[in-house]
DNA sequence: GGACATTCTTGAGCTAGATCAAACCGATAA
DNA sequence: TTATCGGTTTGATCTAGCTCAAGAATGTCC
């Protein structure tokens, strides 16, 4: 029996309630072990606070545990668009890897915890244990796939349609999570949805009104009721489809 | 000495002029070696013709040696999008790694060839040369960094900045590579850039053709001269800037 | 060479979403 | 209780980019 110390507690992801969502499977006792050691700290951060910045040097990858997130990406004439929403059991920071510093900004939307991984122990202990290493490649590769589809999301769909995709993505995560399928909070402004839908706040706030009125969510401020989810998915994949 | 098959010349990244493109830079002579393994063969690819389909299984990603090529996402319902040009040096395919099969369609806009290397290879060998483990890691985040500036693009710019921005980037590629900074020859349609930018191809024509009346540019069909580059990079970075 | 297909340009209207503006709501503080 | 403030809704108008349509340029095939 090895004694759990406080510290122990605290950093290990073999009892980590998350370890599926942001851990490989499979491992043995022998490789879990090593994998705890991954966690170098927790971080709490405030509602409103950086994670990190945008040009900020880049040092670890950071998993949620508790929390969400927003991270934006700026122009050099200081425009900024919001390129995702994170909750817990994601991977956030992977974009610093190329320059050695941070090419967005993280945000928490509410008060958060996170574990700081170092990316050079991840690199180090991903040369021995291959589990870990493939599991690298597919956090990297699925946030590949999960931008192509923001791009096709801003580059082919109107707004309704964006905001469909984007109720049905959020619950399809909650889900995920255990949360429920038929209602949601949201942890962002309409703002801050229009910025990453790509529209001004006022659409966004129109369609949820559309929405309501057709009878397919209820809103209320930022809790919604999912009353149709088919005719949300309906609306994402109906390009003419009335001709 | 070691004797040079016609073979060994064929697959050898070593003495590849794309190297310092597309491979991670001081290597040791005996990781060299290791690395000339990654290559298991060469494919040509016919103008129009599929590198990799959509939901084909994943088992290379390719490294272009010569030619051009679109990568494009589609929705459920039909509809598609242009979700990256890529040339010479450039690796394409990382997108299939978390599912174990591809996520967009890879196209040649012209005849051209790859390198095919198989994926669980670079596992393998990334486990021993820790730098090509870093290179490849590298190779992933800069595709999200990439990613992210066309979701900046795409959510925050209008018409005339996007094409600034799209030309802008096409010329800074095409430097690295040796090119002229002011003349491009266009490998793709009208079409296929306003798909990229999320624009009709009338809208995209129009640009051009207000860019030539600017005399920024001068177009022909697909031949473009750039007369001005700093005025391309003022229409990028220029939001509201003239109150 | 001519016929045909593709791609590109340009014009004329139309519409989805932006912009501007006002009112509303809920939370916090005085 | 009222005042304040950030966020949200809703209305009225405007416009960038879409749509539709026609013609021009280029390339390809016989």
């Amino acid at each position: 029996m090895i004694p759990i110390t406080p510290s122990a507690i605290k950093v290990a992801c073999s009892n980590c309630n998350l370890r599926e969502l942001c851990m490989p499977m499979g491992l043995s006792e022998q490789d879990l072990d090593k994998i705890d050691e991954l966690v170098a700290t927790r971080k709490k951060i405030k509602k409103g606070d950086f994670l990190f910045h945008s040009g900020s040097p880049f040092k670890s990858i950071y998993a949620i545990r508790t929390g969400f997130f927003k991270t934006s990406v700026t122009t050099e004439d200081g425009r900024d668009q919001v390129s995702g929403f994170q909750m817990a059991g994601e991977i956030i920071g992977l974009d610093g890897i190329v320059n050695d510093h941070h090419a967005c900004d993280a945000i928490a939307l509410e008060d958060a915890e996170v574990c700081v991984m170092p990316f050079e122990k991840i690199e180090q202990l991903s040369l021995e244990v291959k589990s870990l290493q493939h599991h690298v490649h597919k956090m990297m590769s699925r946030e590949i796939v999960r931008e192509n589809s923001v791009i096709l999301l801003l580059g082919s769909m109107k707004a309704e349609e964006r905001l469909a995709a984007f109720l049905l993505n959020l619950l399809q995560r909650l889900h995920a999570r255990g949360f429920s399928k038929s209602e949601l909070v949201l942890r962002m402004t309409r703002e801050e949805i229009g910025s990453f839908l790509g529209l001004k706040l006022e659409t966004v706030s129109r369609a949820f009104s559309k929405f309501a009125e057709d009878g397919i969510i209820e809103v209320k401020q930022r809790n919604l009721k999912i009353l149709k989810p088919d005719a949300l998915k309906l609306i994402v994949n109906s390009q003419d489809k009335c001709i």
